[in-house]
DNA sequence: TTCGTAAGTATCGACTCGATACGATCTAGT
DNA sequence: ACTAGATCGTATCGAGTCGATACTTACGAA
C-alpha cells in the first residue's frame, strides 16, 4: 500500500509535468492529443462523439476544441451522408505535417532508451491501469479494428474484411485504425 | 520502438483521463495537486517558488491558483520573518479534511490491487521516467528530507537532525517531509 | 405523426496557462 | 553606504479548457 502510493504520486507528477511540456506550435495539449486521435481513427470513429468517449470529457469542450482546431485550418468537417446528424472530421495537409513535429516524440525517444525489461514492465502496469480507469467510468477501449470480435475476413465480395457489427466492408488500412466500436476478442 | 510508442500513447491517454476525474469538491485538479504538495512539503518548501518548481509551470499560473485557494479558505498567505520577499503558505483545517476526500485515493485503490510484480515494474518505469523528464528540463526531484547528501544527524543541540546546507535544526517530522532543495545521496 | 432519444452547438462562469510587465526586497561589488 | 543586478511574488492579457445547461436538428420506433 505504501509503494502503491508512492505509485500513484509519481504518475500524477509525471502526468502534469508531460501535460505542461505539450505547449508546442501554438497548440493545446488537449488539441494535440485530439489531432493525434483523429490521425489513427477509422472512419466511423473520426467525430466529435468518438473524440468526446477517447478524451473522458464532454460534448460541449469538445465542440469547442474543434472549433478551434479549424479556425486554425488543421481540420475540415462535414455532415455526414447517412445519418445527417453526425459530424465527419478529416485532418488537412498541414495538419499532418505538424504531427510530424508531435512534441510526444520526445517521450517516445524517452520511453525507448529505457532498459527492455523496465520499459516492457511499465507498458504493462501502464495497460491495467487504463483499463481499471475505463472499466471504472465506463469508457471505451478504442482498439484496432483487427483485433475485435466484430472482425471478419470471410467477405464474399471484394473488400478483404468486413465489420460484423455494423456490416460494411473493411480495406486492409480500415483494420488497422482504431475505432469506437472495437470490442476485446476475449 | 513499437512498444515504446504504444506504452506513450498509453501514458498520455491515462494522463488524461486522470486528470479529468480530479473535478471533485469544486477543486480543479491543478488545485489539488497544489494542496497535495503543500500538505507534504517542510517549511522551507511551502512557498510559491517550490510549488512552481514542483508543478513545473510559471510563477504566475502559481500564483493566480494560490489566490483561487486563498479564496476557498483552504490557505493562508504571509511574509516570512528572515527574507521578506518570501510568502509561507500554511493550509487551512478546512484544507486537510478536503485532502481525506482526495479523489486520487480511488487511483491509489486501483494502483494497490495490481499484480505485486506488475506494481513494482510500474513503479520504477515511472520513477525513471519522471527522473528522465526532469533531467530534460532542469527540474528538482523533491525527495524527502532525510534522503538528501544534506542530511545530518550530529546536531550537538536539541534537535535531533540539521540541514547541512541551510544550517538549521530539524524536527523529526521535518525529516519526513518533501524539500525543494533535495538531492539524492549517490 | 408524434414522442423519445441521439448528435452537435452555443453560451456562461470559473479557472489554467504562458507571456509580459511590474514592484518589492535582497545581495554583491564598489 | 550606494548602486546594479538578481530574486520573489503579483497583476494583467488573451486564448483556451472544462463542466453545466439549454438549445436545435435529425433519426427512429410506436
Amino acid at each position: 500500500m505504501e509503494t502503491a502510493e508512492s505509485s500513484t504520486i509519481l504518475l500524477e507528477r509525471l502526468a502534469r509535468i508531460l501535460q505542461n511540456e505539450a505547449h508546442a506550435a501554438g497548440l493545446k495539449p488537449t488539441q494535440w492529443e485530439a489531432l493525434r486521435y483523429l490521425a489513427r481513427a477509422n472512419r466511423f470513429s473520426r467525430n466529435p462523439s468518438a473524440l468526446t468517449a477517447y478524451l473522458g470529457t464532454t460534448k460541449g469542450t469538445v465542440s469547442q476544441t474543434l472549433n478551434a482546431l479549424e479556425r486554425k485550418g488543421l481540420l475540415v468537417k462535414k455532415t455526414d451522408h447517412v445519418d445527417r446528424r453526425q459530424v465527419d472530421i478529416d485532418l488537412t495537409r498541414k495538419a499532418r505535417q505538424l504531427l510530424d513535429e508531435d512534441p510526444i516524440h520526445a517521450l517516445t525517444v524517452a520511453m525507448a532508451s529505457l532498459p527492455v525489461g523496465e520499459q516492457a514492465g511499465l507498458g504493462d502496469g501502464l495497460r491495467t491501469m487504463l483499463e481499471e480507469a475505463l472499466r471504472r467510468r465506463g469508457g471505451r477501449p478504442f482498439g484496432v479494428c483487427r483485433s475485435c470480435r466484430f472482425f471478419r475476413t470471410d467477405d464474399s465480395r471484394g473488400a478483404p474484411h468486413r465489420c460484423g457489427l455494423l456490416d460494411v466492408p473493411l480495406s486492409d488500412s480500415d483494420s488497422r485504425q482504431i475505432c469506437v466500436e472495437q470490442q476485446a476478442l476475449c
